[in-house]
DNA sequence: AATCATCGCTTGCAAAATGAAAGCAAAATA
DNA sequence: TATTTTGCTTTCATTTTGCAAGCGATGATT
């Protein structure tokens, strides 16, 4: 548990990793999201994600020389964790609404 | 997500959930943890806990004047969180070792 | 081809959170 | 009663956060 938190524990990882599951992958597409993620945060939760296997960076179209970002197995994994995080939220925390549903990506 | 999160969301908030679920209640018991909380971390952690409704505090024993902590109902939804994030980590983080047993409290 | 807007960051800086250590009064223990 | 333990609080240096501005490279437009 400590070393998972070490990796997922503060405001913003699970939030980027939640749009990456959502299947956004590029950069302007998390800071689009409702939360408003600070550019210099987001830089280093990217880094962060991929340093630590979690996601990897992909070629956006053939041939385009700009790069998104994408879950690898290890952080498709964490489908459950985020799940739970939701349900939790919804069932326990008034006012929280639903932005990942059950069937996504 | 982004409301759990504001409460979940830091190193060491789950932590401190997972001794309350465990069983531990006092202070000294929390501190005792292997992994080291600064007391004044802990004092913080344990008054939002009971500001959110997570945990409250109970006499310890009959007619005794300290106080000890206990998970609410809300709180101890936060099993499955918990548990995804031990699962996680025991598949995908080497070296991780299971503090939390299935079974407990 | 030239211009312009967008993208994906980086930098600077003030404010907040963190962490180590020491301190301390009330409670428990001897 | 004397001593130790407990449950914190305080202090302060360091790190992290968050806002804003800036900036070169890419992509789109004309």
């Amino acid at each position: 548990m400590s070393c998972s938190l070490d990796i997922l524990g503060d405001r913003w990882t699970l939030l980027v990793v939640r749009d990456l599951m959502l299947g956004r992958s590029r950069f302007k597409d998390f800071v689009a999201s409702p939360e408003g993620i600070p550019t210099n945060i987001l830089s280093d939760r990217l880094e962060r994600l991929v340093t630590n296997g979690i996601a990897e960076q992909v070629p956006l179209a053939d041939g385009a020389k700009r790069f998104g970002y994408r879950l690898t197995d290890k952080g498709r994994a964490l489908r459950p964790v985020l799940e739970s995080v939701r349900d939790w939220g919804l069932a326990w925390e008034p006012g929280t609404r639903v932005l990942m549903k059950p069937g996504d990506a």
